[in-house]
DNA sequence: CGTGCGATCGTG
DNA sequence: ACGATCGCACGA
């Protein structure tokens, strides 16, 4: 296991994008590990992009972490009731991150039923188990990330992203983009073809 | 201080 | 297709 080094976050978001896609993220728990393989995720970019809650360098205390230097995450609360995680890139002053949509969980399966449906993985349906991380408010239940991880470094010692761990290693078939999801409202940022699957 | 969302999800 | 639900940004 080797943790990503510092400068993998510190290039353009979307080549992060795209690199993050098949790493592995680890959620270290008091109960044990949890990992997951990162299978989708969306570049935002506050410079160009109306969808980032940072366009036009719009600086808030909530979207603060994203003009912090990459290697950051940031979580947020989305509708009241789900929290979205986000990998801050670039350098400081210049507000980027990935957003993580979604992963399939290789280990910790035990762990990732209990926080996401209070039930043990054997009890699960196949529907259960298939839609256990395919989404960004999902994939911080069931991995047990909420807001107290705002602003934690990713090379920390409960959440982390690597290239391998284990008997996994990054190995990504056909990286795929398409448009992003739940934007409508980003007028020409809508048809960017930032969000990644593989 | 009041008002209206929103990078979602589960159900119908 | 729709409602839940609430922190926060923004305007008065």
């Amino acid at each position: 296991m080797k943790k990503l080094e510092k400068d993998f976050y510190l290039d353009e978001v979307t080549a992060v994008a795209r690199k993050l896609v098949g790493c592995f993220l680890v959620r270290q728990t008091e109960g044990g590990r949890i990992i997951g393989r990162i299978n989708e995720v969306e570049a935002y970019d506050g410079r160009l992009d109306k969808a980032c809650h940072a366009y036009g360098h719009k600086r808030t205390k909530r979207n603060e972490p994203l003009f912090q230097k990459g290697g950051l995450a940031h979580v947020y609360l989305i509708y009241g009731r789900y929290y979205c995680l986000n990998v801050v890139t670039g350098n400081a002053g210049e507000p980027a991150a990935v957003l993580i949509r979604g992963a399939e969980i290789l280990e910790g399966r035990e762990l990732a039923a209990g926080n996401r449906y209070r039930q043990s993985w054997a009890e699960l349906t196949d529907r259960q188990m298939k839609h256990l991380a395919d989404g960004p408010g999902k994939l911080c239940l069931a991995m047990a990330v909420d807001k107290s991880f705002d602003f934690e470094p990713l090379d920390g010692r409960r959440l982390y992203v690597c290239r391998e761990i284990g008997r996994f290693t990054r190995s990504v078939a056909g990286l795929k983009a398409h448009r992003r999801i739940g934007i409508e409202y980003a007028e020409e940022a809508r048809d960017f073809l930032w969000r990644f699957t593989g």
